[in-house]
DNA sequence: TATGAATGAGAGTTCATTCAT
DNA sequence: AATGAATGAACTCTCATTCAT
């Protein structure tokens, strides 16, 4: 049983670790960097996290945690509403999160990235085997699909309740919704470093607004 | 006046450290295994670049060219359809190159994140200061913004000839677009190192036309 | 605030790096060579010292150090004593310093060539740009000119104390008198390897206190 | 026999190469830099010199050559004048010589001091080893000690027609002159890379001159 | 628990030397 | 004779990891 006092450094590490994994990337992360970070002495992070992958792990594990504990609060929230409402109000959820949490993003893909490696037992990554033997990773598989579920089960229910008229798989309409929150933070995130409000003069608030529009233009379906 | 033989060498080096940068990354590619790839000695490929950040960044730039070169070629062979059909052939294009040049996609981004961090004179990039340094890095700066000019050309031809109706201001536009051919190519890419053809039981084939057609509509503008 | 533990580590490693510094030169030293010679390993000696030429002018800094540490005891010693042989005595103590600590000259010599380079900006030396760089160089700035203004003062003092007749300036005694140490140490230590206590035949310890003769003579100047 | 043609460029090396060495040291400088300084490719160089070691020996050697040219040329032109003005002169032209071949001076202790290292079977210096192997190497030695010998004779010529009072063994005269010499191009060299005409607010020149005078009242021995 | 030290396996880079043309 | 290429050993420096205290 891990005791409070464990708990909280652990987490102190992990915030300090997640800054700075986001900001410079897994490689260009040094333990010490971590270590400094938080006034702590290289060791003392080994006694915490076994290995610098396993902490890497561990960030992504928590990452997701709080993505999930989000989701479901959103999608509880918006249980009385429409399913359309409820997919919207979850990728609006999403993008605030990777807005907010910066490098989220990137720890989820690398995740994404990793678990298909696994799959296909490709062995090009030598460097990820040290991430896949990480316990953290293993814990992540059953947390990685609920996103997905939870917005395909609004889509489903959108599809069932009128709100979402656009037929398609549930899949597909996902993958589409998705592509256009991930390829808006994507491209975001290229020119974020600074809060400059407008890429190409072009105000964010309003491009952000514009690809909730179209989201939802695509389950209304309107053009079908 | 370089040599043909050397133009061909430096060629034989770029393809190479092209596939292995995309495969596992700058920081994980040695410049070991590049020169062994091609059956040559580390020294060589330093005869022929001067620096690991140096030869990424030749790979950028030569990416940049040829992906220009794509972009100009297409913009010609769709100079007597309207603007609409000439701006999605040249996604349809973009995202093709994406496709077929495993990785480019990353060079790409990982430039615009070094010139966006230069011209915010952002240090926290230590490693990229040498490829700031690089002379193709300056060389790719003529090139940079030609896909984003040729691009909002059409779209601006087509808001003239009528067959874009959607009167947006021309760069939200793009990056309306981008956004969904970039999310598409990331949560692609995720899961591209077999050829699988579905994602998430969903035909990737399928997926991708209808990223195209949902492109298509919002130029359309069909529910405005 | 450092450890009595961390001093003495630096010490022993400034020790094996003077040591040889001064037997093969600085480029033809290896950081291996001084690790092994403490049975250290590489990565340790950077633990200490953050790179060679940081070590290197952290060995020249001690040097200073030490020797003005002489310069004052000698000049403290002889102040009851007349201003010429507190001169001879000084210059006397600085050969035997040079004898001491084999290659001590060639440190002093090096950052006096150093920075005087750097005063003319003289951007010829590229290795030492990492010299002038270092900590130690500026701390070396706050020494450097102490045995010359002691040896100058003691000259002053001579010269109105009547012990030294040529009135000659000042400097120009001191540069003539440090000629000769300068020449009999770099004579000397040209065939100083082994402990040869004759140079062409002649007895080493009679050509040393030849040279204070002449020294001498020149103070006493009685040829003007 | 060498032709005209090979001869000529040897020289053309051999001067790029004395410029080099003398500039930055033996270490410090790549056989890329002798060749370029001449426009001439690395391979080149190799063809001419098997090595770099053998081609710092052919530097030294030609070296001793015109230093040993020079005091026959010198001592000729005194054979007129009596034994003291002889070896004024003979120092005269070595301090001329040390000032206009800037480096020559490091080429020349450098030689000794592989001289010195060989005879004492000193196997510390594993670089240079290979110089030792040179065949300019062995040349030297028909021509080092020349020098010496002039110097002495005259010395002792002047000490018989008894203009040189002193009576101390010429070896030692030798010494304390040249340790005056050696001293004055060595201070001096410590800040040459400029013109500059003073060092410590003396003037050079007079330093100069004053060391002459010392060293003329040396072997006058007036004090004796 | 925590930390300062120590380690050693690389990784990037340099450069004397060789070789094919 | 000359050169552009190629090589590989050597060297500096980094950093994840371990360990003694």
């Amino acid at each position: 049983m891990k005791s409070m006092r464990r708990i909280a450094k652990e987490n102190q590490i992990l915030d300090a670790a997640e800054r700075i994994f986001s900001e410079i990337g897994f490689r260009n992360t040094r333990m010490e960097d971590i270590a400094r970070e938080i006034g702590m002495s290289k060791g003392s992070v080994y006694f915490y996290f076994e290995s610098k992958e396993n902490l890497y792990m561990a960030v992504t594990y928590r990452a997701f945690e709080e993505l999930i504990r989000g989701y479901k609060a959103c999608s509880a929230s918006t249980k009385d509403e429409n399913g359309k409402t409820a997919v919207v109000e979850l990728f609006r959820y999403h993008l605030d999160f990777c807005e907010n949490q910066p490098g989220y993003y990137a720890l989820l893909m690398n995740y994404m990235s990793l678990a298909r490696a696994e799959e296909e037992k490709n062995a090009d990554m030598a460097l990820s085997e040290a991430m896949r033997d990480s316990t953290y990773f293993r814990k992540i598989r059953n947390l990685r699909d609920l996103p997905l579920e939870i917005v395909v089960s609004e889509i489903v229910r959108g599809q069932e309740d009128g709100s979402i008229r656009n037929k398609k798989h549930p899949h597909l309409l996902y993958l589409s919704a998705w592509a256009q929150v991930a390829g808006f933070t994507e491209i975001r995130s290229t020119s974020r470093k600074n809060r400059k409000s407008t890429v190409l003069n072009v105000s964010v608030a309003e491009w952000r607004e514009y690809t909730f529009e179209l989201m939802s233009r695509v389950l209304d379906d309107l053009a079908a």
